[in-house]
This record gives C-alpha cells, sequence and structure tokens, in this order.
DNA sequence: ATTTTTTAAAATTTTGAAATTTTCTGGAAT
DNA sequence: ATTCCAGAAAATTTCAAAATTTTAAAAAAT
C-alpha cells in the first residue's frame, strides 16, 4: 500500500478518472476503510468524496450499505445519448451563431490533436496510457464544439453527462475503438466550421446513434428539425 | 432550540426546502456546529448534507471557510433562465409529440389546481404558507408539462434547474406575485393540449423572458425554430 | 433436504474531540 | 491616522473509535 499522503481535491480527481476510464470495475463495492488505507487518509474523507461522485452519478449509495461504482446498464447508456446529443445539438447550434474566430481557431486546433491520435490508434490500438489520452482529447473536442453557447449551466450539464456517458461506454463488456469515429468527428467539425447548424445537429446525431436502443433505428430523436428559411444558405 | 432528533434525509429536505423558499436569506452562513444543535446531530452529519446541496447549487462551498446560502446574483439568474428556458421547451416538443391521453388529463389536472391558487393569490396576496403551496403547484405544472419527453434526464436537470432558479427568483429584493403569470400559465396549457409544439415553445420563453437580462429583448433565445412543414397542421 | 433462528463477523454510520486553518482583536511601528 | 504584526478566539477539517446495522455462517426446527 501506498505511504503517500494524497489531498482531499486529489483522492477526488483519482477516483474521478479512475471510473470513467473503467479502471474500477462495475458494480466493485468502494469501501471506505479500505480506500483509506489505499490514499492515506481517514474513512469520513472518503465518504465525503464518494458522495460527491454519487452525486454526480459515477458511483451508486445505498443507505446503511455503502458505495459501488455504477454497474452497466443499456437502458441507462440510450438516455444518456439521448440526452448529451440533445444538449451537444443545441449547445453546437448556439455555438455556430455566437461563436466568433477564435472558437473555430480553437475547434479547429483541437480536432487535429485528436485526429492525430485516432490515427495512431487505428494503427497501433488502445493499449495502455493511450486510452487516457483519447479520452481526455474527444472531452476537449465536444466541450470546444459547444463552447461558445454562452450558457455556463448547459456546458456543465454537457460535462457531467459526458462523463457518465464515457463510464458506460467504457465499461462495456467487448469496448473498442470504432475507426468511423474519426470521420464522424470530421463531419462534425466540417459542418461547424461551415456554419452549417443542421448539418451539424445531424453529424452529432450520427456520431452517437449506435449507443442508443437498436442503434437509433426508431426515429428515437428528431433531427429533421430543419434550419429556418430566412437563415438558409 | 429544537430537542426533536431528525433523519439525515429529514434534514436534507427541510435545509433544501428552507433555501428554495427563502427562509434562509442569501449569503447567510451555514455552520455545522450550530445546525448540530437545531437538528440534533453531529456537525458531521451537517456537513454531509451541506455538501449535497452544495453540488445541487443551493449553497456555496469554499475551502476552509465552510458553507453560505448562495447568494443572489442577476448574472446567475440570467443563465439559469435561459437553461431552464431550453430544457422546458424540448422537453414539451418531446411531450407534445410522445405523450398519451393520460399525460393531456394530469396536465390539465394539475393545471386547473395551479390557476385556482393563483386566483386566490391575485386577489389575496402572497402571504405565509401560500407560498409554499403555490411554490408546490408551479414545480408540479411544469414537471408534468414535460413528463412525457421520455428522457430521464432531461427531467432531472430541470428540476436541479427550477430548483436553483427559484432560489435566485424568490430572494430577489422585491419578490412579489405577478398576476401575468397565470394568463401564462393558460397560454402554455392551451398550446400543449393543441399538441400545437411551436406555440408551446414560444409560451414558454414568455413566461420566462422577464427573468432575463434585459428583459428579454435582444433576441437572447431562438424561439424562432419553426415546426417542420411534413408535420404542421 | 429445506427453512428458520441464533450467533458471530464485517461493514457502515455517527460521534466527540484533536489538529489545522482562518478570522478577529489589540498594540506597536511607520 | 494608517498599516502591519502577533496572539487569542472561533470555525473548519480530520481523525480514530464507539454504536448501529447489515451480511454471513452455523445450529436448530420443520
Amino acid at each position: 500500500m501506498l505511504k503517500t499522503k494524497f489531498s482531499t481535491p486529489q483522492i477526488y480527481e483519482d477516483l474521478h478518472l479512475q471510473l470513467v476510464t473503467a479502471q474500477i470495475p462495475q458494480g466493485q463495492k468502494l469501501r471506505s476503510e479500505h480506500l483509506r488505507d489505499v490514499y492515506g487518509c481517514s474513512a469520513n474523507t472518503i465518504r465525503e468524496v464518494l458522495f460527491r461522485l454519487a452525486s454526480e452519478g459515477l458511483v451508486i449509495f445505498e443507505d446503511q450499505r455503502g458505495f459501488r461504482a455504477r454497474p452497466t446498464d443499456p437502458e441507462r447508456l440510450h438516455y444518456l445519448t439521448k440526452f448529451r446529443v440533445m444538449l451537444e445539438q443545441e449547445g453546437a447550434t448556439a455555438s455556430i451563431e455566437k461563436g466568433e474566430l477564435a472558437w473555430e481557431a480553437q475547434l479547429s486546433a483541437v480536432h487535429h490533436k485528436l485526429a492525430h491520435i485516432e490515427r495512431k490508434i487505428t494503427q497501433d490500438g488502445l493499449e495502455g496510457p493511450t486510452l487516457r489520452i483519447w479520452s481526455l482529447a474527444e472531452l476537449e473536442f465536444h466541450d470546444t464544439l459547444i463552447s461558445a453557447c454562452d450558457s455556463p449551466f448547459l456546458r456543465s450539464s454537457f460535462r457531467r453527462t459526458y462523463d457518465q456517458f464515457r463510464q458506460q461506454k467504457i465499461m462495456q463488456p467487448k469496448y473498442g475503438y470504432h475507426p468511423e469515429n474519426a470521420h464522424e468527428h470530421q463531419a462534425i467539425v466540417e459542418a461547424a466550421l461551415a456554419r452549417d447548424a443542421y448539418g451539424c445537429r445531424v453529424a452529432i446525431y450520427e456520431h452517437m446513434k449506435r449507443n442508443l436502443r437498436d442503434g437509433g433505428v426508431s426515429g428515437e430523436l428528431d433531427t429533421s428539425r430543419q434550419p429556418s428559411k430566412t437563415k438558409q444558405r
């Protein structure tokens, strides 16, 4: 066991990262008495951190029964996807309307970085620390896409939802990298930079639909909403 | 001081209610050592509850500096309103598409109840326990409006946002009941029951816009999004 | 053999106090 | 008069152990 002492924020960061990268298996019990030894602090400190993670949905808390890493649940992934798509479509649409040159530049930059990493993964596969690097770059990409929406609550809600989505997704029994991802990201940036809000909404839906129940065949989401005639190009 | 003992969930419910009905003034310090005596438990139990309320945005936590009821902030109210309108418009649109007869019936029922309370308020004014009764009925109305959207995360996010909105709104220096509210609620139900998604979006925006910066004059929100041509009646 | 009861072990929750940090107060120096 | 510093007071955070509850195991009864 480690003898190093961790501060409360460090413990939170570490557990959070482990949960969203599936280093803690789904359903595993999280005993404060045990984690106390790991992080060199008292059980109460752990308890505080676990409560916070529970309020963010990554951990399940049951009264008198302690904490567990949230188990995988196809239905949950479906609904997380549905909500995430809505937030991302709205955030992207607003960003496309309000984003300045700086937004375009940053979006272009983070996509370039992500594309580079994804090329590497397609060749070498997803091993070891690559998952964490890719995870971070993907989050940065999607967050930048909606970053000009001028709605801090939309952004924080998206972040929360994204983390829960990632936890569910990565914990899937046979999780692997989809090479189509790269093209889908490409399609999203292109539509965004072309200021094509409707096209961007469709691209976002196309990127996410495989995570919906039945792969999104049954018209679960309304991507049909057309741009208003006056703004059409 | 009370000698009764409260369970942890009771303490949470009580503090939550006091915060969203402005019985705890904005910015007030919440000392666990003091609340311990009020609720007849230990300081750590209070601490846990306050952390939870902080993660929901009703309470502010600063490291080594304790907890405070969140102060009023016009900018915060603006952004809360903006996000709330988005969630409610999306939720209502989806409900209008998917809601069955049972949804219509329930919406009609809760609106009837709300309208009754609002008639009384217009006559007798907002005093004492009326605020809490109205608060509850208003939440029930807006929640029912979006209840058929088939998106649990949208609903819980709305609830969270609504609570924060109410806290900000009620704590305003000169808070009072707007008689226009009744008509605005009316307009929302009518559009919803007529299955007029676009009209409902507009009605929701009209209901909320006085809480936006500048009263919503500068086209802050996109209510212009038209219903798709194929679905128009 | 299965179910129920009793007993023991393990884990969670609560507690009261120690340790740390911040805030307040009064006096000295500029 | 204002600023700066030291010491005291107050509040917050951390801790380790007691009390409660759940889980597991063994014994008794159906």
